[in-house]
DNA sequence: TATTGTTATACTCTATAACTATA
DNA sequence: TATAGTTATAGAGTATAACAATA
């Protein structure tokens, strides 16, 4: 499984490559907007729950420490698009909830980033698209029983 | 194409996350040789030519700005794994090379790098990341027309 | 004692501009 | 002039440890 390495063929360098790619022309998309890809991650992220995400959650799913964290909520709540709440339940949690001008640039955000994803996913058929996604979540995610939030996609193909 | 944006679902922040997962992955891997993910793929590229490779083409091969080549290339040729001697043809270009224990470097660097990443990818079927890798190269490469150098390849695939 | 959030710090990665030497 | 390499620098991303507030 390891004869005559191409590096173009290692799929740790493409995965960091097609990364960076993509990350870049996100990053440049949203700047009209003073997002960049981590700060719509945590706009994305609260809009998921009404409720309010703690810190400590979007530091799971985003594959950051907590300390990570503060700076991207700061900025955010500095600019009115979430508020920081303690959860009335344990204080220790702050509940993260966008504001109404915080999910009007949510929306506007995730405009601009299917559209940056449109250039380099568009001419990749569906399918393949499909199976990319589900791979890459076993990869991200390895510890995760797919069965928790998937149970359509059974590729078991060819 | 852009209804009910869960960032789980999300491709650009699966790569992401999934690249950083593997990265990280590799560069521990890598450590107890003094290696890291960046110096590992310069050395690697070294070896897919004997004539020497330019600074400028690992460049455009790593996704870097040639800046950033330059101490990548400083610390493998101060610990002795490459030779950085110019081109006689024209003596503007740096031919980078690997030398004997650089190649020896180098093969123990790609054992690990295999072993971290069957960690992730050895659940995956085989035509599963055929896909992955060929899908990835689209992203990360789109202009390049894939018969130009993957003739010689000729890895079997589809 | 354990957990959430916070601060501080250091290191790596990334991006850019200006400089040199060769062509 | 144009290109390959180099230097310098600033910003963004990443990792770690220590601390305060709360459970």
């Amino acid at each position: 499984m390891s004869v005559n390495h191409s590096l173009a063929d290692d799929l740790g360098f493409l995965l960091s490559r097609a990364s960076g790619v993509v990350a870049r022309s996100v990053s440049d998309a949203l700047a009209p907007l003073g997002l960049r890809v981590r700060s719509y991650s945590v706009l994305a992220l609260t809009g998921e729950d009404g409720a309010g995400v703690t810190q400590r959650r979007l530091a799971v799913l985003m594959g950051l420490d907590p300390s990570q964290v503060v700076a991207l909520v700061d900025e955010l709540e500095s600019r009115g698009l979430v508020t920081r709440t303690p959860d009335p339940a344990d204080r220790r949690n702050k509940l993260i909830v966008a504001t109404e001008q915080g999910c009007q640039v949510r929306s506007q955000a995730q405009q601009l980033v299917d559209q940056a994803h449109s250039g380099y996913f568009a001419r990749i058929p569906q399918g393949d698209l499909d199976r990319l996604r589900h791979v890459l979540q076993q990869i991200a995610f390895p510890d995760e029983t797919p069965t928790e939030h998937e149970a359509e996609t059974s590729t078991a193909g060819e």
